[in-house]
DNA sequence: GCAAATATTTCTGTATACAATACATCAGTT
DNA sequence: AACTGATGTATTGTATACAGAAATATTTGC
């Protein structure tokens, strides 16, 4: 895997958060510290700080003296996501500026390509992995410290969404062929055509009148 | 104070963020867990668990196995924050319909008459918590979980940038004036009024045309 | 046979002990 | 005198022990 943190609770919390985005924890699971601390093969200290990151980032909640479970996603919340997603990426287009763009164009690209590459394969998860990639990216090429801090605790939710929702299935292909336009608007200065692309790219479905990004 | 939860950990944290908001705990300053623990009587357990919970609001910045210090705000990050606050209120204001309006406008006027009154009676730091309260509310009555969530964390950044700038300075008066008016433009439902004022409420400066809100 | 009370178990919250690492101090050599 | 290496100290990282709360199983009374 990608884990390994120079300490063993950075490793654990990789470890837990790629399980959860995996599915292999279900939303909805109990996970005892001590079960986890033996199954892992370390102590109940790494698990706790590890559980409790997560808590900070959705992906666990935490009832107080009583346990800790997966968090599941309901159908308002991935609404709430998929408005909030929006709205940090269209800030992160409008605050991108060429010279920012210039230093970030070149991973946008590869990260565009890479998941290009993991769909012609046929390795979804592997996709989803690299399209997670390009839309940090384009956060952050925006070189806005907070803007890149809070989309990173967003962006575990939105990972753990498409478990949850069969995404893709209608216009799997358009799907990066959008990254790609999108990093050509990005190039122009196309602004509002970039997030009206991007409110498509998102909702896959058309950008509605009148909404204001 | 407004601490005691039902565990040491979150009595420490909010005694810790408390002093960091207050700036009793200065940017820089190194924490020390056993010192903390000391000081406060409890053992480094509660201690190391606040400061990492601090860390992920941003509060507290954590060098692994050396040591842990209160962050200090760049000019660049103040305007990083910013920015991105007021993205979030007009997103806010956005989804505010009639009837979330409805339920929390009550708790709008009460902080706003509150942080009013607080600076009658000349109490800055009062009238500093209830003006957070007040945009607390506006947030939460977007009744978007996910957009309320993401603004706490980032509460705590624009808290701390308070103490650090001295504002109020100018426009002292026009402050809970601007409460009252935004009140007014939501029940009016005038959201693009709404959101011009909110960036001048939040930059103490007017809109500047051409800028997407 | 069922409900309420009680015992047992399980798990978390906290304290403490030990190990590992980073940093400072100081001695020795050139 | 400056540099290198060793030693000591402070601080974090991890394991473990114990107390108390919550959940579960068991017993008791009817």
């Amino acid at each position: 895997m990608e884990s390994k943190g120079q300490n063993l609770s950075d490793e654990i919390y990789n470890l837990l958060k790629s399980q959860i985005l995996n599915g292999k924890l279900a939303g909805g699971e109990k996970i005892p510290e001590e079960t986890l601390a033996r199954e892992f093969g370390v102590s109940r200290t790494p698990i706790r700080e590890a559980v409790r990151r997560l808590s900070e980032y959705g992906l666990v909640s935490i009832k107080p003296r009583c346990y800790a479970e997966v968090t599941s996603i309901s159908e308002k919340e991935a609404k709430d996501i998929a408005r909030v997603r929006i709205n940090l990426e269209c800030l992160a287009v409008n605050l991108i500026t060429p010279q920012s763009l210039e230093k970030n164009i070149m991973n946008l690209a590869r990260c565009s390509a890479e998941c290009q590459y993991a769909l012609d394969i046929g390795d979804r998860a592997l996709s989803f992995e690299h399209d997670s990639r390009f839309h940090l990216e384009l956060i952050r090429s925006s070189e806005n410290s907070v803007l890149i801090n809070l989309y990173e605790h967003l962006d575990a939710k939105i990972q753990q969404l498409r478990i949850n929702q069969n995404l893709y299935g209608i216009a799997l292909k358009d799907y990066t062929i959008q990254h790609e336009q999108i990093i050509r608007y990005l190039r122009e200065g196309k602004k509002e055509e970039c997030r009206v692309l991007l409110y498509e790219h998102i909702m896959h479905s058309p950008y509605p009148e009148g909404l204001s990004l």
